[in-house]
DNA sequence: GATGAATGAGCTTTCATTCAT
DNA sequence: GATGAATGAAAGCTCATTCAT
């Protein structure tokens, strides 16, 4: 059994009491990482060269994240965290589970389309952490997963989605195939049309293939 | 648009002249890498370790790679390349398209299953590289993408395939759910029977999905 | 044309404000290295040992020196700096020109007698650098030439050495007369005495050499 | 004492029998030799371009020679071998000594002027060899170094130099001028011109400076 | 004698992280 | 809280040399 316990978060993450001052801090630096990592990668990418572009000396980076793969997934964190807020309030507008489906495939790639610099981080820079990769518990990934596979369960409790599909397995499937369809942009610069399309592409046989 | 060339093949691979006896030097050492690149990962593995895991000298391996990435790149181009002609006349045997794509579906897979330290390098150390993720021409993975995307072509000439369906946005979602999953098992450890379910679940959806 | 420049010089020589404590450590580094190098030779002399010497962490050597070229070099612009401040002093207290050259003379062999150390390192360890030979921009090494050149002119001026004397090409002629002298007495450690006679021997060959 | 004893010579330098076709291969690598350390500088010069210059295997340099270095270190002995014939053979013409000298310096000069490919590398990687510097018993040198000696005492047998030269420190002297001025003109590519009126200069110089 | 595949010692430099101020 | 000078661990790769053929 892999271990996967991250034992960076929970530390000082916020050093004074001034929330506003030092919140602007953190989020400099997360902010600033975002482009360093977006332009040189996660490896290449030099905590000091973070440090200057957010203003602040190298030591400082260190009251607020423990090391250099904590900048890497507290982003991760603080980022999917915010994207999962805003999927939940799209979905709520919905009321058929077959179109809360189809809007989470559509915001999914729309966001990619918004937020290239980020992307190319989340879909790249991120799996090239080994602590991301292996030691990592992925609970914000869960949560996002688990977007879906409630949507599954409610379709199938009203009905609308076959009993026999595994909400467990198909929240997977259709987060991988969302995925490669954004790593596929990401590293070769296909933007706006082909995301649509994939977007498209992706609703129609996710929705038929599971349907009733 | 991304340069993504990969200088390091085309090299001298075999010093000498006896095929022989050099492909077994070469593959020895590609079959020690996998071994060490699972059990360490592709960063913490030490190529001196490698070396003694074949029984080569340190410099040896780099008569017949250009470095750290190159055997690991080689790996994957070698390893693929088996694995597309096994796939290819899986596929021949079959006759109904549909029933290649589950065929297809499955054998992914089981490969997995079969090959765990392959698996697990490929599904993880491979992606942690730099060089295979930012500069590497994938011509071997769009062999294998293309695997699908003829069979989706074939289904959709025979009527049996959506005419809408667009089999290279297909191909890459299919490829990112399979990828997703065989990742979760790499991850998890899980095996067997996750990986048989999730083959099933995915045949079901993806068939019903494109089906006419 | 050879381009000649090293690109080493001015980066953060003193990474702090406090000029003191850095300038000595600068200088610890400095005087550590020449002991090192007269002892081992440039080529076998590990930073870590020069290091170890002035009581430094390896990296910190990188805080004020580009690589181990650019100590040797810094080492030579250094002390050539201060022979240079020197020997201006020395030759500033006689009047006749014939009695500078005199004095130049002696001061560059005695100074070899006096600091065998760094005599063995500019003698030997650094015409051993490639950078040293090739690639540096002798600023330095050319002031002190002119020294030479300088002493002649005014005795041209004053009517005491020839007017057809070429003082760019004696100030070679007789440089690399004294560092001939000098590579020999470091490499079969001749000392004092042969050092004294051969300033007399240079003395009264070059002055008759030159006079009118 | 400096130790100076260079083990490399001696060994099988002529491996068959056949003079003629090995003395051949012996004098490729050398010229060879020539070529590339001119071009790339010794250190930066490997032996499989030598080799592959001369077209032969690696590994038959090593039948030839000793080591990297040997290859420098004989490459200079049989220069300067035949350098010294020559010279001897010029001087033999002259009956005044003074005039022998003339000669020499002027020789030597044009050497450099006319071999500038084996000028840089006697000039400047030659002494960028640890093993030359400082294991090197330089036998031929000193050879080279008294045939400036024998012409000054034989001035002074004839009364045509000063009795109080030293010819041990004078002939020194000489070389070192003319050496200081040989490497000036290779390192910045001046010829012909600079070395015919350095000649002259160190000529005029030398002789009015020793004779009686 | 000739080959060239195989060997393996050798070492600078970077940069994440710390901690005295 | 903020700083940034100082730390020191860490390892890929080259290439001179060897030696079995």
């Amino acid at each position: 059994m892999n271990e996967r316990s991250f034992s960076g978060r929970g530390g000082a993450r916020v050093p004074g009491k001034n929330a506003k001052a030092t919140k602007t801090k953190y989020e400099a630096i997360l902010e600033s990482a975002i482009k360093v990592f977006a332009r040189k990668g996660f490896h290449k990418s030099r905590i000091s060269e973070i440090a200057r572009e957010a203003a602040v000396a190298d030591g400082t980076i260190y009251l607020y994240f423990k090391n250099k793969d904590d900048i890497l997934i507290s982003l991760f964190e603080d980022k999917l965290e915010q994207i999962i807020r805003n999927l939940r309030a799209e979905i709520r507008q919905e009321q058929d589970p077959l179109e809360k489906l189809r809007k989470f495939i559509r915001t999914h790639l729309e966001l990619v389309n918004r937020n290239p610099d980020l992307a190319a981080v989340l879909q790249v820079e991120l799996r090239q952490s080994n602590k991301f990769m292996k030691e990592y518990v992925p609970a914000k990934f869960i949560d996002y997963l688990n977007l879906i596979g409630e949507i599954i369960r409610e379709g199938q409790a009203e009905g609308l989605i076959r009993r026999d599909v595994a909400p467990g397995i198909v929240k997977r499937a259709l987060f991988g195939a969302l995925d490669e369809i954004a790593l596929h942009s990401v590293l070769t610069h296909k933007g706006k049309e082909y995301l649509r399309t994939s977007a498209d592409q992706i609703c129609e046989m996710f929705l038929r293939g599971i349907a009733a």
